[in-house]
DNA sequence: GACTGCCTAGAGTATATACTCTAATAATAG
DNA sequence: CTATTATTAGAGTATATACTCTAGGCAGTC
């Protein structure tokens, strides 16, 4: 069994080199214009290798699924026995993003992902319905901290499902929005831009003794230069 | 030159007819899963015919671009010379959901395409520009017409964008909450319940006057039955 | 009827893709 | 040490993909 050693001095299997290179690769350079035998080249292994340890390229992706859904779920685990906080707000909006950001191959290919699985299409759901109950929760509990004004239950849905609709289309939108092929410049903050959007929608809802934090907090992620937006500046 | 009747009775040339069936099967089955090989075949044409007319699929895919962007220009045309109604609005947002469907292929492989195509990423971005502008003045002249509340500038424009986000990952979101693949399910009405969506956003800000108004129009296009959705329904 | 310009068929091709197969090498258990 | 199991290399393959090339047909024109 072949190792190698990471930065953190653990040993790693050829199985998670696997994995943690397709995942590099296919953030690099989206799914679609990777292949097993790019993944098995970059590892300077032999594809035979590669599958002996994955069926096929589907099993791959979708075990960085479920590595992702377990890092978003860990990150959305609610707390049910206190109040919610602004902090914890913060902290849901910058965990939800930074997972968007490691796994982000996976959005951007996802109708095709899922047609060609049918076990990914099935967890991807159930996977879009927690995330939708955890921002339904979250805007419940933000309410009864009085951070929100209460809204009826057929408005925080639909609140909720603009979230999601807002969060997981943010990158996309990014990287269409930029001009050219410039990998570096997708930034962590022109990600965390995303952030100023999501607070955006719940501007209108704020109560008064919190307004102002939250404004404040909101201001922390807005755009700084109109360069990349292309919203700003914009002529009809 | 081989001339084929439509059901309007006028003849189409080979060419038009290549740029039909390839929207028709990029649109059913995905662009990518569609080779210039399959379009020919579906014309029972020769590929050297398909490639006399194209140099590449590339080719065909901008020319259905640029139809689609002419099409949404089309039906995005404010009027500077008269106030903006609650009916404009409505056929503003039902035009847009009509586009997104004809060319719903188009946001699915949105990436790939711009990252294969310089001139469609160029394009495109200014195509977008041009409708965040468009949803810019729109609500710009909503708040002028006394239906929703004025807002700084800033504010709006976070607004334009959050909308153009829900408009264009609405499909995608019907479309990965399905089940299964039931291609004749993805209906007109799940379609305008995009338009519910984007209504929601301005819920908020809506005047006394017109509240009632709007949100009668906002309950049209309500999600009938939960079934489909998987919001409604949701447990923790 | 011959010439010309447009259009079409259909065979063919270079490359890529996802994956298989066999044999050999390490690691481990007894 | 030996038997077994786990791992790996690397050549090979069936199919697909995007596209090329040559030959020819068909319509109009003189």
């Amino acid at each position: 069994m072949t190792l190698i050693t990471t930065n953190t001095g653990m040993t790693m299997k050829t199985r998670d080199k696997i994995l943690l290179s397709s995942l590099e690769l296919f953030n690099d350079k989206g799914e679609r214009n990777i292949t097993t035998n790019h993944i098995a080249a970059h590892l300077a292994i032999s594809p035979g290798n590669l599958y002996y340890h994955f069926r096929n390229k589907s099993d791959i992706i979708y075990e960085i699924f479920q590595e992702y859904e377990k890092l978003v779920d860990y990150y959305l685990d609610i707390p049910e026995d206190r109040p919610i906080t602004l902090e914890d707000m913060t902290f849901y909006l910058e965990s939800v993003f930074d997972g968007l950001w490691s796994y982000r191959f996976f959005h951007r290919d996802l109708e095709y992902l899922l047609d060609s699985d049918p076990r990914l299409r099935q967890d991807y759901r159930e996977f879009t319905n927690r995330c939708l109950a955890a921002i339904n929760r979250i805007f419940a509990k933000l309410a009864d901290a009085g951070i929100i004004q209460p809204q009826p239950e057929d408005l925080r849905s639909a609140m909720s499902l603009n979230v999601w609709l807002v969060i997981t289309n943010w990158m996309a939108f990014l990287k269409t929005a930029h001009a050219a092929e410039e990998p570096a410049s997708l930034s962590l903050t022109e990600l965390k831009q995303g952030i100023y959007q999501v607070l955006t929608l719940e501007v209108p809802y704020l109560t008064p003794e919190y307004r102002e934090r939250v404004l404040a907090l909101r201001e922390k992620y807005r755009p700084t230069l109109p360069e990349a937006q292309g919203v700003s500046g914009v002529e009809a």
